[in-house]
DNA sequence: TTGAAAGCGATACCAA
DNA sequence: TTGGTATCGCTTTCAA
């Protein structure tokens, strides 16, 4: 560790409004006026110029909390970070979605309340008064939840997920569609008996769940005798996979659909290790279409998932905002075709 | 999309302290008293219990830019977002520090100023009046940027990343050490002439540079003849692995040292695709030790970088916020060591 | 034990 | 064109 010596004095106290309108010497409400722009009134061009001057001069940056306050309110948009990490796919998504919003001149914020659940993480957020709320996670948040933000003043609260949450908005991202485009697949090319990787990883769950049920669901009414589908937990290490390997013949599966790419990945590798053909004896699908699948030998068929544009999420929330008066609307965004290559 | 009928009716307005004061009987002083369980004061317990019931029937949340503005000063630590997706090794550190943080009591917000740059952003990020400021990107600040922090109040400027930045508290994570590890090892397996990935993409060079520089530096300084290290420019696509690797021979190199795991594993297949041995013919090595590398074969040589735990950054924090009157501490805080596989 | 009131910083109405 | 001032919601000192 380096030290630096410090070679600022003491801190001069952080400069307000006022401040700027004494070294102006105007009054704060032309300050106000000059530095907002305000179009009601007229202020001359040599006041302008001395109260610019002024701020510039004591690095004056206006007070958010303050200004909202007076405002009576923001335009904040809270988004309730979860501890699981999102994808790459999912990344993308919320970065566009960032991006769109701060467009529409909302103020995008972050906020990860970690440890606390449903109404408790929901009356922090609202401490915020944040004009709109899109949480990732719907469970974590409950109908009482959703209560608590828009009593705080939040025009709307959207979720994200795979969830929708009663009372708010919902950008359904239904994990089904892509268990069920991945059992089509597989049972169109012959396959009956089906495995499905399902994470042991805590909070995976709530993903990994609608895609075994799809799974379970699509296989099911197909009515094709003989089909089935058997879930395998899977550890995302090697050991993990590799105790699934040495069972695979023992448990007379044909086909694995193995949650996503990566567990697909550490699923084929553990089972081509102990000499298991694919996909004659074993069809190996993954999801998410990421870069490793076209990496693999053989190529990994993949569901490839397709995310609403963040451009017009932002464009929905803004229409809540300005019209919050009808009632929560349910769109249903997630799409999911399969890509065929080698392993299926 | 679904609509569903509002049931709600027209918002009551939000429930302020005196709304809460009014329902229970008591003053707001009282209302403040009692849901901050001020020790200065004894209230009744028959009061208390008024007080309480009276919040929660009307769903009250104290506004916290109200109480911020009250008291002069916040817990808000601002971790403004870069675009540049994280990967998992950062993802988990910045989850840790998130976390050691909430722990302490502060409210962790990230903000993502997108499209502004140094001073811009600052501004923004001056508003909230944060108590610290954690940016992971030190060159889209600047010394303006951190002098305009601290004149807004800011504690604690902290720069996260490879680079630092005057007046500010670095923890250092100089990608440089990579870059070395990997020389070290190529050399001591008698490689001389070393290819080094650089990824096209924008916004990564920031990574990428200071570990081609260690790897070049680390070179010079073996002083063993023959020795070179050539840049690779490589798009994150299958077509510009497919093309380096077309003119691999006529490159005449050794080995490739590819910025990390990922783009190790694109160049690997690539180059197997165009049956060149490895490591015989071209010894390969990555960066991040990802699970991926371990699936790959041969097994996948990789520099594993160890960064600090969350909880000792977020006490290092803590202890800048209650005595900002030492000068910027630099921590030089990335540890990398060379995990040698099959590919090198 | 409780209440009245000042004040944090910014804005917008009304007067001048 | 500019200034005085009330106000947003909350905390805290001082009085009662």
């Amino acid at each position: 560790m380096v030290q630096i010596p410090n070679q600022q004095p003491a801190q001069r106290s952080v400069p307000t409004s006022a401040d700027v309108a004494r070294l102006a010497g105007v009054s704060r409400a032309t300050v106000s006026y000059v530095l907002n722009n305000a179009s009601a009134v007229r202020i001359s061009e040599p006041t302008r110029r001395r109260v610019h001057d002024a701020a510039r001069e004591l690095g004056y940056v206006p007070h958010a909390a303050a200004r909202s306050l007076r405002a009576g309110h923001s335009r904040m948009v809270l988004m309730p970070t979860s501890e699981i990490p999102m994808g790459p796919l999912f990344g993308r998504f919320f970065n566009e979605l960032q991006w769109a919003l701060s467009r529409l001149d909302y103020t995008v914020v972050q906020y990860a309340s970690l440890g606390m659940t449903g109404e408790d993480a929901a009356r922090a957020w609202a401490e915020l008064r944040p004009v709109a709320v899109l949480a990732p996670d719907a469970s974590a948040l409950g109908p009482r939840g959703v209560t608590v933000l828009k009593r705080s003043g939040a025009k709307a609260v959207f979720t994200l997920g795979p969830q929708r949450v009663e009372g708010a908005h919902a950008l359904l991202m239904d994990g089904r569609r892509v268990g069920e485009a991945a059992a089509l697949h597989l049972l169109a090319r012959g396959r009956r008996r089906i495995g499905a990787i399902v994470p042991t990883e805590p909070g995976l769950e709530i993903f990994s769940r609608p895609r075994v049920e799809g799974l379970r669901r699509a296989v099911g009414t197909a009515h094709i005798t003989g089909a089935s589908v058997t879930e395998l937990p899977l550890a995302h290490t090697e050991e993990s996979a590799a105790a699934l390997a040495a069972r695979w013949r023992s448990l007379g599966l044909e086909a694995v659909f193995a949650y996503n790419d990566e567990y697909a990945m550490l699923v084929m590798r553990a089972l081509q290790d102990e000499g298991i053909a694919i996909p004659e004896e074993a069809a190996v699908i993954g999801s998410d279409d990421l870069m490793l699948g076209r990496l693999l030998r053989p190529r990994l068929s993949t569901v490839r998932i397709e995310l609403p544009s963040g451009r017009g999420l932002a464009e929905l929330v803004d229409r809540v905002v300005r019209d919050p008066g009808a009632g929560p609307e349910v769109h249903d965004v997630l799409a999911a075709d399969v890509v065929h290559r080698e392993s299926s």
